[in-house]
DNA sequence: GCTTGGCATCGTAACGTTACCGGATTCGAC
DNA sequence: GTCGAATCCGGTAACGTTACGATGCCAAGC
């Protein structure tokens, strides 16, 4: 039907009076093919137009070159997280230079993530899983280990097990945040979570209470924003804060769009970061660079953690049983320009 | 290898004594399979947890029930555009929605447009082409329609061919981004493009033109910034037009970086826009509310357009033959909150 | 001359699915 | 009691690919 008939391995055997065992062979060097022979069945191949048929192959060899990312999309939001698109782009890229193709599998607030990867190792059409937005004791890890799958995490989880994984040290970069907002003389320092239950927003935490004990500053849980953060959530939010009787003097902004918002409450009430108010962020989208205000900003690859996934995962199915690759990227604060 | 033993047509069958032909009817609702018949291998289906061989059955119906989205990364810059996330957002949920799964294909700037297609359509990876970035004369349309491949285009090109399509109206939109600005007083318009050969920034500029010759203000082209913006280029651009002799009283941007680099060139020469100079936008990311300016913006929708794009898409694959589908997006513009 | 062994190639089967045709049983109607 | 039709099911082949064993051939060794 569509784009009439493909070239195939029979077309080409035909016409070269060749079986289609060693034309296969042929194409792709085999070593028990004669290479004037290679050289012939290449040349009609390329002259056809032959480009080998996935679904041919992939029953066959029970491979099937493509990855799958499992992605959550906050659609109560336009945008869920910024520096998803450029690990989107790394994650393309890496997996088309590896040979693969990239499937995005969205999941919304509603699915369920077990399910989810579930159906997708189920359904047999991927080599092998990114998953991403771990959560304490993550089920999904232990069920994909269990299955055998190849997968890499975006993230790590507090299980004993071990998995191959890329993450950012999120515990040292909150506590270098809330040490810098305290060397400028911070001592209420309002921290910024994003989704509640996620690893990312529990390591944060964890080295904020850290910074803040090293410095013998009890915690004020009202200062600490959890859960499910948006533009208009974290405005709202911070603008809480500053109404209140002791308003914070320093923030640890989560992300970009987390910034945003907080810069807008500031606006509001004419309020100007770095005089009134110190914030540090994390920006991995460079946005913050281009923001009028005094900003301290962290910022990681994204581009860059898309590729170092793609690396773990091909290593992890070319040798499903080898040693586990682990990678915590670490960071450093900048102040702003 | 992976996953142990993947339930099959032939396993169910044999348990139930029953022929793979009778198991595959029943599966999908044969009126040649007895209810009871049906309801039993539906039972054992659901135990066995059966999924379907996604391969078997690509390979034997030519369906991939797959669909890929060629979609450009600019590698130069952290982001290229925030819209392509909401973009990104639509189009894998609507996708996942009408039984799909969605591949993404990332050319680079050094990938040739046509021959990457080419590719595409040749590996037989995918039920339906999803293509964006128009150029002018745009050779993939005619490649795909030759071909007789079911797509559909982000955007419209100058060519006398009928093919399926959803595009935001940027003419229009530019048109009246102009005549807002004269509205306010602004003489001196300055229009920024993104792509030079984009068919979205040639119809801008035909807005723009048309809203320019209807006031009688004649064109200066160094007002006119076109080619692939980026938050710096853009600031510098900005920055540059600011320093001349005859200053911009209002600008339109193209889109959320392009807003972001240019309020950043305000920043720094401590100009405050609506007051210095008017500005209009384009916002599909809801981010212009949350800057501390006074804006208009004109927004769209993303998600929703990719939600459009793949039922185009769908009722192409439906039907190769029929009257091609192709929606243009009108838009409004709103002054800031 | 007969075997040995390496080399180049071939034939067959299989991956899991569905399309197509054919066969068996039942039932009502003449 | 025979016939046609309806209902339900089975067998075979095929999609394009690769794995595996088999086959023919020629040179070298005894």
């Amino acid at each position: 039907m569509k784009s009439g008939d493909m070239a195939n391995l029979k077309q080409i055997a035909a016409e070269l009076s060749l079986s289609v065992t060693t034309v296969s062979r042929a194409l792709k060097d085999g070593p028990e093919v004669h290479p004037s022979t290679v050289a012939r069945v290449k040349e009609v191949a390329k002259r056809v137009g032959y480009v080998p048929n996935h679904h041919g192959r992939a029953l066959k060899t029970g491979q099937t070159l493509t990855l799958t990312a499992v992605l959550p999309m906050e659609t109560r939001d336009y945008l869920s997280d910024l520096a998803k698109l450029p690990l989107i782009e790394g994650l393309t890229l890496a997996a088309r230079q590896a040979g693969y193709s990239l499937s995005i599998y969205s999941t919304t607030p509603d699915d369920d993530p077990v399910e989810s990867v579930q159906r997708l190792l189920q359904a047999h059409s991927a080599d092998g899983l990114i998953i991403t937005r771990m959560v304490s004791g993550d089920p999904r890890v232990k069920l994909l280990l269990d299955q055998g799958i190849p997968f890499v995490a975006f993230g790590r989880t507090d299980l004993d097990i071990a998995y191959p994984y890329v993450d950012i040290d999120n515990e040292q970069i909150a506590y270098e945040a809330t040490r810098r907002l305290m060397d400028k003389g911070c001592r209420r320092i309002a921290l910024q979570l994003l989704v509640q239950k996620d690893q990312a927003s529990a390591t944060r935490l964890a080295g904020y209470r850290r910074a803040m004990a090293e410095a013998g500053i009890p915690i004020d849980q009202s200062l600490i924003g959890d859960g499910t953060f948006t533009m208009e959530s974290s405005a709202a939010w911070f603008d809480r804060l500053l109404a209140s009787s002791d308003p914070p003097t320093g923030l640890a902004c989560a992300n970009e769009l987390g910034l945003l918002g907080a810069l807008h409450a500031l606006g509001r009430r004419g309020l100007v970061p770095g005089r009134d108010v110190h914030i540090v962020t994390r920006d991995n989208t460079r946005l913050a660079r281009f923001l009028p205000a005094n900003i301290d900003v962290h910022s990681v690859d994204m581009a860059d953690v898309g590729h170092k996934l793609i690396a773990v995962l091909e290593s992890r199915i070319a040798n499903p049983l080898g040693p586990v690759a682990t990678i915590l990227l670490q960071g450093r604060f900048e102040p702003a320009e």
